[in-house]
DNA sequence: CCAAAAGTGTTGTTTATACACCCATGT
DNA sequence: ACATGGGTGTATAAACAACACTTTTGG
């Protein structure tokens, strides 16, 4: 490979890296990849990769997302951009991070490309990382918790359909700690985000749950 | 001048720019600099520049600033990243944006090398813009509005000592709308984030007003 | 008929809003 | 003495938090 583009003064290169949540086993989970290539060959990281010349950024952290993961489409935003001039051994790279958010059902995995393994880890349980993944990794994790007392956001991780006592469940894993099912409920729905659907889902030994879904699916409201 | 730097991939540009904020005749206004050189040479545009190959992000955003307007210390926070492979005609540039807020008065404007001149505009007087400025421009005021509902933001804004209806004077400004004094004295003394001084200050012929400054000035703090 | 989760209202507490008069100074 | 902005409290409304029993199903 030969080095042919060149420039009057030296340029960074520029990544995107992307945090992809879900709820997963009652744990808030993340998606990482097993580094095939150096530096930190072997190594479990976020996936992502260099900015195509051409290339719009978040299309960028999709396509990565896509070839290393599998993962087609989901909730994605800008988290920031790191960029200490050391933080990749190879030359001087700045990524910018996108956070992400959806089912686990949506996210069939398969190993592909440029990426030996694709796996879910609980965010209490994670590997050592490469590069300055944790530091992304726990802004994310900051994000997602801020963004829970005045946004629609965790209704990105909930499947099409769902009932009320799941909806439940993930603010219960998010926040880490019970709520009051009359209170959720009366505030959830006063929110008028979700709506029924008239359906009802059998699902064990007890009273059938009535199912809701999300009004606006793509959008994430600013709420109080 | 030569190009003498060589990469086997092509890299993006990487630049920051800033916006600038602060209070001024009663109206919030905000840092810009007129080009000299091209493209866009002679329109306004907002401090900025290309990022050193060492040269951590936050370090380029107040060089850059230093060196067209003369600016030293103040509030920064990073904003957002802008890439839009077109935003630059000149080549793929991936521009790091910015917010930073303060008091005019620590504002001493010089145009320097860079810029042939810089000047505070108010927000609802803007004139046409390089790149897509007035896209940033419109991200960091609606962020500067948000973060007033759940932060000490605003308190960037005033000198080291302050009255209390200076300070509501910046929230009514910012906010829009006229505030009630006895609320906004109980509701801000609550936050116990800033205290008295002990000094008052004569200021015209009426009462003169105890003066207060923020108890951690280099800290904006999440509320409520 | 028992176990298990679904569904439903009321009360007390805290927080936010609306509102009017006296105070200290300079001229 | 008067004009000007500085300083203060209370009453009402709205939002939030605490809390227990009945319903429907499967086994």
């Amino acid at each position: 490979m030969t080095a042919s583009h060149c420039y009057a003064y030296p340029h960074p290169a520029v990544t995107t890296d992307v945090v992809v949540f879900t709820i997963r086993e009652e744990r808030l989970q993340l998606l990482l990849i097993r580094r095939r290539n150096p530096p930190y060959r072997g190594r479990w990281a976020l996936p992502g990769g260099f900015v195509g010349i051409d290339e719009d950024l978040e299309e960028c952290a999709k396509r990565e997302l896509a070839e290393e993961t599998g993962i087609g489409d989901l909730f994605l935003e800008q988290l920031y951009t790191f960029g200490r001039p050391d933080r990749d051994p190879r030359e001087r790279v700045i990524s910018v991070a996108y956070f992400g958010l959806a089912p686990c059902s949506r996210l069939r995995l398969k190993a592909a490309s440029d990426a030996s393994a694709a796996a879910w880890f609980p965010l209490d349980r994670l590997p050592e990382l490469a590069f300055d993944h944790h530091e992304i990794i726990q802004l994310a994790h900051r994000r997602l918790v801020a963004k829970l007392h005045y946004s629609t956001i965790a209704f990105q991780f909930m499947e099409p359909e769902f009932t009320l006592s799941e909806l439940q469940a993930v603010y219960e894993i998010l926040r880490g700690e019970p709520l009051d099912r009359r209170n959720f409920r009366k505030w959830v729905l006063s929110l008028d985000q979700i709506e029924e659907t008239g359906e009802l889902r059998r699902n064990g030994n007890h009273r059938p749950a009535r199912t809701y879904r999300v009004r606006h699916p793509q959008r994430v409201a600013i709420i109080r």
